[in-house]
DNA sequence: TATTGTTATACTCTATAACTATA
DNA sequence: TATAGTTATAGAGTATAACAATA
Protein backbone atom coordinates (compact mmCIF):
# COMPACT_ATOMS: atom_id res chain seq x y z
CA UNK A 1 0.00 0.00 0.00
CA UNK A 2 1.52 3.39 -0.75
CA UNK A 3 -0.25 5.65 1.08
CA UNK A 4 0.50 9.48 1.03
CA UNK A 5 -0.27 12.13 3.19
CA UNK A 6 -2.83 14.07 1.34
CA UNK A 7 -2.47 17.30 -0.33
CA UNK A 8 -4.69 21.08 0.24
CA UNK A 9 -6.43 21.16 -3.13
CA UNK A 10 -7.18 24.87 -4.13
CA UNK A 11 -10.50 24.57 -6.21
CA UNK A 12 -12.52 24.97 -3.10
CA UNK A 13 -13.47 21.28 -2.73
CA UNK A 14 -13.00 19.78 1.24
CA UNK A 15 -9.76 18.11 1.22
CA UNK A 16 -9.16 14.29 1.32
CA UNK A 17 -8.25 14.67 4.77
CA UNK A 18 -11.14 15.56 5.61
CA UNK A 19 -13.22 12.79 4.43
CA UNK A 20 -14.95 10.74 7.12
CA UNK A 21 -15.02 7.54 5.20
CA UNK A 22 -10.99 7.84 4.50
CA UNK A 23 -10.18 8.93 7.81
CA UNK A 24 -12.28 6.19 9.31
CA UNK A 25 -10.95 3.40 6.79
CA UNK A 26 -7.40 4.41 7.18
CA UNK A 27 -7.25 4.80 10.72
CA UNK A 28 -8.43 1.38 10.99
CA UNK A 29 -5.80 0.10 8.37
CA UNK A 30 -3.11 1.71 10.31
CA UNK A 31 -4.45 0.05 13.70
CA UNK A 32 -4.97 -3.32 12.19
CA UNK A 33 -1.33 -3.45 11.38
CA UNK A 34 0.11 -2.34 14.45
CA UNK A 35 -2.02 -4.95 15.92
CA UNK A 36 -1.45 -7.53 13.80
CA UNK A 37 2.56 -6.76 14.35
CA UNK A 38 1.86 -6.78 18.08
CA UNK A 39 0.02 -9.85 18.50
CA UNK A 40 1.79 -12.24 15.98
CA UNK A 41 4.59 -13.20 17.89
CA UNK A 42 1.70 -14.74 20.17
CA UNK A 43 0.28 -16.39 16.32
CA UNK A 44 -3.23 -14.40 17.00
CA UNK A 45 -4.68 -12.04 14.70
CA UNK A 46 -7.22 -9.50 16.41
CA UNK A 47 -10.57 -11.33 15.50
CA UNK A 48 -9.22 -14.27 16.96
CA UNK A 49 -8.40 -12.40 20.12
CA UNK A 50 -11.83 -10.93 20.13
CA UNK A 51 -13.14 -14.00 20.25
CA UNK A 52 -11.12 -15.72 22.99
CA UNK A 53 -12.74 -12.43 25.00
CA UNK A 54 -15.73 -13.17 24.08
CA UNK A 55 -15.79 -16.67 24.65
CA UNK A 56 -14.17 -16.37 27.94
CA UNK A 57 -17.84 -14.50 29.32
CA UNK A 58 -19.12 -16.32 32.61
CA UNK A 59 -22.18 -17.65 30.42
CA UNK A 60 -20.68 -20.27 27.52
CA UNK A 61 -22.20 -19.14 24.43
CA UNK A 62 -23.30 -20.84 21.36
CA UNK A 63 -21.58 -20.18 18.23
CA UNK A 64 -24.36 -18.15 17.18
CA UNK A 65 -24.36 -15.72 20.28
CA UNK A 66 -20.53 -15.86 19.90
CA UNK A 67 -20.70 -14.17 16.23
CA UNK A 68 -23.56 -11.94 17.45
CA UNK A 69 -21.29 -10.34 19.75
CA UNK A 70 -18.32 -10.64 17.21
CA UNK A 71 -20.27 -8.80 14.80
CA UNK A 72 -19.83 -11.47 12.14
CA UNK A 73 -22.24 -14.39 10.61
CA UNK A 74 -22.63 -17.76 11.77
CA UNK A 75 -20.38 -19.16 8.32
CA UNK A 76 -18.02 -16.70 9.65
CA UNK A 77 -17.73 -17.92 12.74
CA UNK A 78 -17.45 -22.04 11.75
CA UNK A 79 -14.08 -21.09 10.48
CA UNK A 80 -12.92 -19.18 13.26
CA UNK A 81 -14.32 -21.60 15.64
CA UNK A 82 -12.13 -24.30 13.83
CA UNK A 83 -9.27 -21.57 13.78
CA UNK A 84 -9.35 -21.81 17.96
CA UNK A 85 -9.99 -25.28 17.87
CA UNK A 86 -7.12 -26.75 15.79
CA UNK A 87 -4.86 -24.38 17.72
CA UNK A 88 -5.94 -26.40 21.07
CA UNK A 89 -7.03 -23.05 22.63
CA UNK A 90 -10.85 -23.57 22.57
CA UNK A 91 -13.13 -26.87 22.33
CA UNK A 92 -16.47 -27.26 20.90
CA UNK A 93 -19.40 -29.65 22.68
CA UNK A 94 -22.47 -30.29 21.62
CA UNK A 95 -25.10 -28.74 24.46
CA UNK A 96 -26.87 -31.17 26.36
CA UNK A 97 -29.88 -28.50 26.75
CA UNK A 98 -30.57 -28.01 23.01
CA UNK A 99 -28.40 -30.40 20.98
CA UNK A 100 -28.40 -28.41 17.92
CA UNK A 101 -26.32 -25.73 19.28
CA UNK A 102 -22.54 -26.00 20.39
CA UNK A 103 -21.16 -24.82 23.83
CA UNK A 104 -17.54 -23.31 22.74
CA UNK A 105 -15.57 -23.04 25.63
CA UNK A 106 -11.75 -22.10 26.35
CA UNK A 107 -9.08 -24.59 27.05
CA UNK A 108 -6.37 -23.82 30.20
CA UNK A 109 -4.43 -22.99 27.30
CA UNK A 110 -6.90 -20.72 25.98
CA UNK A 111 -7.19 -18.98 28.93
CA UNK A 112 -3.67 -18.53 29.54
CA UNK A 113 -3.08 -16.81 26.14
CA UNK A 114 -6.15 -14.98 26.55
CA UNK A 115 -5.04 -13.39 29.48
CA UNK A 116 -1.26 -12.47 27.58
CA UNK A 117 -2.58 -11.34 24.69
CA UNK A 118 -5.01 -9.04 25.96
CA UNK A 119 -1.75 -6.98 27.78
CA UNK A 120 -0.19 -7.15 24.21
CA UNK A 121 -3.19 -5.25 22.81
CA UNK A 122 -3.64 -2.68 25.66
CA UNK A 123 0.00 -1.99 25.16
CA UNK A 124 -0.51 -2.04 21.29
CA UNK A 125 -3.57 0.30 21.68
CA UNK A 126 -1.79 2.51 23.86
CA UNK A 127 1.27 2.95 21.32
CA UNK A 128 -1.38 4.22 18.81
CA UNK A 129 -3.36 6.43 20.44
CA UNK A 130 0.09 7.92 21.93
CA UNK A 131 -0.02 10.74 19.15
CA UNK A 132 -2.95 12.35 20.84
CA UNK A 133 -3.32 14.01 23.98
CA UNK A 134 -4.91 12.01 26.30
CA UNK A 135 -8.40 14.08 26.23
CA UNK A 136 -8.46 13.99 22.75
CA UNK A 137 -7.82 9.88 23.07
CA UNK A 138 -10.25 9.72 25.20
CA UNK A 139 -12.84 11.95 23.32
CA UNK A 140 -12.40 9.81 20.58
CA UNK A 141 -13.05 6.63 22.07
CA UNK A 142 -15.98 8.30 23.41
CA UNK A 143 -17.49 9.18 20.11
CA UNK A 144 -16.55 6.27 18.43
CA UNK A 145 -18.85 4.15 21.02
CA UNK A 146 -21.67 6.09 20.36
CA UNK A 147 -20.90 5.61 16.75
CA UNK A 148 -20.98 2.06 16.89
CA UNK A 149 -23.76 1.59 19.08
CA UNK A 150 -26.99 0.32 17.24
CA UNK A 151 -29.81 2.76 17.82
CA UNK A 152 -32.99 1.94 17.97
CA UNK B 1 -24.28 -8.79 9.18
CA UNK B 2 -25.39 -9.83 12.54
CA UNK B 3 -23.77 -6.61 14.30
CA UNK B 4 -24.96 -6.78 17.58
CA UNK B 5 -24.73 -4.52 20.92
CA UNK B 6 -21.34 -6.29 22.58
CA UNK B 7 -22.02 -7.01 26.27
CA UNK B 8 -20.52 -6.45 29.01
CA UNK B 9 -17.89 -9.32 30.79
CA UNK B 10 -17.87 -10.13 34.49
CA UNK B 11 -14.38 -11.12 33.83
CA UNK B 12 -12.44 -8.38 34.35
CA UNK B 13 -11.56 -8.54 30.65
CA UNK B 14 -12.40 -5.37 28.89
CA UNK B 15 -15.57 -5.05 27.18
CA UNK B 16 -15.48 -5.77 22.92
CA UNK B 17 -17.10 -1.67 22.96
CA UNK B 18 -13.60 -0.84 24.39
CA UNK B 19 -11.23 -2.89 21.94
CA UNK B 20 -10.11 -0.02 19.23
CA UNK B 21 -10.02 -2.06 16.12
CA UNK B 22 -13.77 -3.25 16.88
CA UNK B 23 -14.63 0.44 16.92
CA UNK B 24 -12.74 1.43 14.19
CA UNK B 25 -13.47 -1.44 11.80
CA UNK B 26 -17.94 -1.14 12.79
CA UNK B 27 -17.45 2.69 12.57
CA UNK B 28 -15.85 2.64 9.38
CA UNK B 29 -18.19 -0.22 8.12
CA UNK B 30 -21.49 2.02 9.53
CA UNK B 31 -20.38 5.19 7.88
CA UNK B 32 -19.79 3.30 4.62
CA UNK B 33 -22.96 1.61 4.13
CA UNK B 34 -24.82 5.59 5.43
CA UNK B 35 -22.47 7.01 2.04
CA UNK B 36 -23.00 4.11 -0.11
CA UNK B 37 -26.90 4.80 0.77
CA UNK B 38 -26.90 8.44 -0.12
CA UNK B 39 -24.47 8.04 -3.18
CA UNK B 40 -26.11 5.53 -4.80
CA UNK B 41 -28.83 7.67 -6.52
CA UNK B 42 -25.87 9.83 -8.33
CA UNK B 43 -24.36 5.97 -9.62
CA UNK B 44 -21.28 6.70 -7.08
CA UNK B 45 -19.59 4.73 -4.72
CA UNK B 46 -17.44 6.73 -1.92
CA UNK B 47 -13.80 6.19 -3.63
CA UNK B 48 -15.20 6.83 -6.97
CA UNK B 49 -16.21 10.17 -5.54
CA UNK B 50 -12.71 10.33 -3.78
CA UNK B 51 -11.20 9.80 -7.25
CA UNK B 52 -13.18 12.51 -8.93
CA UNK B 53 -12.34 15.09 -6.08
CA UNK B 54 -8.55 14.42 -6.26
CA UNK B 55 -8.94 14.44 -10.00
CA UNK B 56 -10.30 17.86 -10.16
CA UNK B 57 -7.22 19.52 -8.34
CA UNK B 58 -6.43 22.35 -10.58
CA UNK B 59 -3.03 20.34 -11.57
CA UNK B 60 -3.50 16.99 -13.78
CA UNK B 61 -2.15 14.71 -12.46
CA UNK B 62 -1.04 11.00 -13.53
CA UNK B 63 -2.59 7.53 -12.39
CA UNK B 64 0.06 7.07 -10.21
CA UNK B 65 0.59 10.45 -8.51
CA UNK B 66 -3.83 9.89 -8.28
CA UNK B 67 -3.15 6.26 -6.39
CA UNK B 68 -0.63 7.99 -4.02
CA UNK B 69 -3.38 10.70 -2.98
CA UNK B 70 -6.07 8.11 -2.92
CA UNK B 71 -4.17 5.99 -0.83
CA UNK B 72 -4.77 2.62 -3.79
CA UNK B 73 -1.83 0.90 -5.64
CA UNK B 74 -1.56 1.83 -9.32
CA UNK B 75 -3.10 -1.86 -10.35
CA UNK B 76 -6.33 -0.83 -8.53
CA UNK B 77 -6.06 2.86 -9.77
CA UNK B 78 -6.13 1.51 -13.23
CA UNK B 79 -9.94 -0.12 -12.76
CA UNK B 80 -10.61 3.35 -11.08
CA UNK B 81 -9.63 5.22 -14.00
CA UNK B 82 -11.68 1.98 -15.81
CA UNK B 83 -14.78 2.85 -14.49
CA UNK B 84 -14.71 6.95 -14.42
CA UNK B 85 -13.99 6.69 -17.70
CA UNK B 86 -16.59 4.21 -18.90
CA UNK B 87 -19.24 6.53 -17.26
CA UNK B 88 -17.88 9.43 -18.94
CA UNK B 89 -16.91 11.50 -16.42
CA UNK B 90 -13.12 10.95 -16.46
CA UNK B 91 -10.68 10.53 -19.68
CA UNK B 92 -7.42 9.74 -20.15
CA UNK B 93 -4.83 10.84 -22.29
CA UNK B 94 -0.67 10.10 -23.05
CA UNK B 95 1.34 13.00 -21.19
CA UNK B 96 3.56 14.46 -24.04
CA UNK B 97 6.14 15.79 -21.95
CA UNK B 98 6.64 11.77 -20.69
CA UNK B 99 4.55 9.20 -23.10
CA UNK B 100 4.63 6.67 -20.52
CA UNK B 101 2.27 8.76 -18.34
CA UNK B 102 -1.67 9.14 -18.91
CA UNK B 103 -2.68 12.35 -17.47
CA UNK B 104 -6.52 11.38 -16.04
CA UNK B 105 -8.08 14.74 -16.22
CA UNK B 106 -12.43 15.32 -15.71
CA UNK B 107 -15.16 15.71 -18.35
CA UNK B 108 -17.35 18.56 -18.25
CA UNK B 109 -20.09 15.42 -17.14
CA UNK B 110 -17.52 14.76 -14.65
CA UNK B 111 -17.03 17.99 -12.53
CA UNK B 112 -21.02 18.69 -12.52
CA UNK B 113 -21.46 15.17 -11.15
CA UNK B 114 -18.90 15.50 -8.68
CA UNK B 115 -20.26 19.27 -7.46
CA UNK B 116 -23.35 17.11 -6.88
CA UNK B 117 -21.50 14.35 -5.30
CA UNK B 118 -19.69 16.28 -2.64
CA UNK B 119 -23.16 18.00 -1.06
CA UNK B 120 -24.44 14.80 -0.97
CA UNK B 121 -21.36 13.66 1.15
CA UNK B 122 -21.38 15.90 3.61
CA UNK B 123 -25.28 15.81 4.14
CA UNK B 124 -23.84 12.02 4.44
CA UNK B 125 -21.16 12.82 6.69
CA UNK B 126 -23.48 15.47 9.02
CA UNK B 127 -26.19 12.83 9.38
CA UNK B 128 -23.52 10.19 10.02
CA UNK B 129 -22.28 12.33 12.58
CA UNK B 130 -25.35 13.97 14.34
CA UNK B 131 -25.44 11.66 17.52
CA UNK B 132 -22.45 13.54 18.96
CA UNK B 133 -22.21 16.89 20.58
CA UNK B 134 -20.58 19.23 18.33
CA UNK B 135 -17.48 19.49 20.52
CA UNK B 136 -16.71 15.84 20.17
CA UNK B 137 -17.57 15.72 16.22
CA UNK B 138 -14.92 17.90 16.25
CA UNK B 139 -12.39 16.36 18.29
CA UNK B 140 -13.35 12.94 16.38
CA UNK B 141 -11.93 14.63 13.14
CA UNK B 142 -8.78 15.92 14.63
CA UNK B 143 -8.03 12.67 16.10
CA UNK B 144 -8.54 10.71 12.78
CA UNK B 145 -6.64 13.34 11.18
CA UNK B 146 -3.65 12.97 13.46
CA UNK B 147 -3.73 9.10 13.73
CA UNK B 148 -3.65 8.19 9.77
CA UNK B 149 -1.24 11.40 9.11
CA UNK B 150 1.93 9.09 7.82
CA UNK B 151 4.65 10.60 10.16
CA UNK B 152 8.37 10.70 9.56
C1' DT C 1 -41.66 -25.34 10.05
C1' DA C 2 -37.81 -22.92 12.17
C1' DT C 3 -33.11 -22.91 13.99
C1' DT C 4 -28.01 -24.21 14.34
C1' DG C 5 -24.11 -25.63 12.36
C1' DT C 6 -21.93 -26.79 8.12
C1' DT C 7 -20.26 -26.72 3.29
C1' DA C 8 -19.86 -24.89 -1.22
C1' DT C 9 -19.81 -20.98 -3.83
C1' DA C 10 -19.32 -16.33 -5.40
C1' DC C 11 -18.11 -11.65 -5.04
C1' DT C 12 -15.29 -7.68 -3.56
C1' DC C 13 -11.02 -5.77 -2.37
C1' DT C 14 -6.39 -5.91 -2.51
C1' DA C 15 -1.61 -7.42 -3.46
C1' DT C 16 2.03 -9.65 -6.44
C1' DA C 17 4.24 -10.80 -10.57
C1' DA C 18 5.06 -10.25 -15.19
C1' DC C 19 4.53 -7.91 -19.55
C1' DT C 20 4.79 -3.38 -22.79
C1' DA C 21 6.18 0.99 -23.94
C1' DT C 22 8.73 4.50 -22.81
C1' DA C 23 12.58 7.01 -20.54
C1' DT D 1 18.07 -0.06 -16.09
C1' DA D 2 14.08 2.15 -14.16
C1' DT D 3 9.32 3.85 -14.46
C1' DA D 4 4.07 4.01 -15.75
C1' DG D 5 0.46 1.59 -17.15
C1' DT D 6 -1.59 -2.80 -17.88
C1' DT D 7 -3.10 -7.64 -17.30
C1' DA D 8 -3.55 -11.99 -15.00
C1' DT D 9 -3.77 -14.20 -10.87
C1' DA D 10 -4.20 -15.30 -6.15
C1' DG D 11 -5.30 -14.34 -1.43
C1' DA D 12 -8.12 -12.33 2.22
C1' DG D 13 -12.79 -11.32 3.92
C1' DT D 14 -17.50 -11.69 3.56
C1' DA D 15 -22.16 -12.97 1.96
C1' DT D 16 -25.71 -16.31 -0.04
C1' DA D 17 -27.75 -20.65 -0.78
C1' DA D 18 -28.51 -25.20 0.27
C1' DC D 19 -28.16 -29.26 3.25
C1' DA D 20 -28.30 -32.24 7.79
C1' DA D 21 -29.56 -32.59 12.40
C1' DT D 22 -32.53 -31.11 15.79
C1' DA D 23 -36.35 -28.55 17.87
Amino acid sequence: MTSETPQTTANGIDQLSTRLGYLLKHAHLRYAETSAEALAPLGLNGRELAALAVLAEDVPLSQLEAAGRLGVDRTTMVALVDTLEAKGLAERRRSPLDRRKNVVQLTEQGRTLLNDAEHVRLAAERRFLAPLPEEEAEALLRALRILTAIES
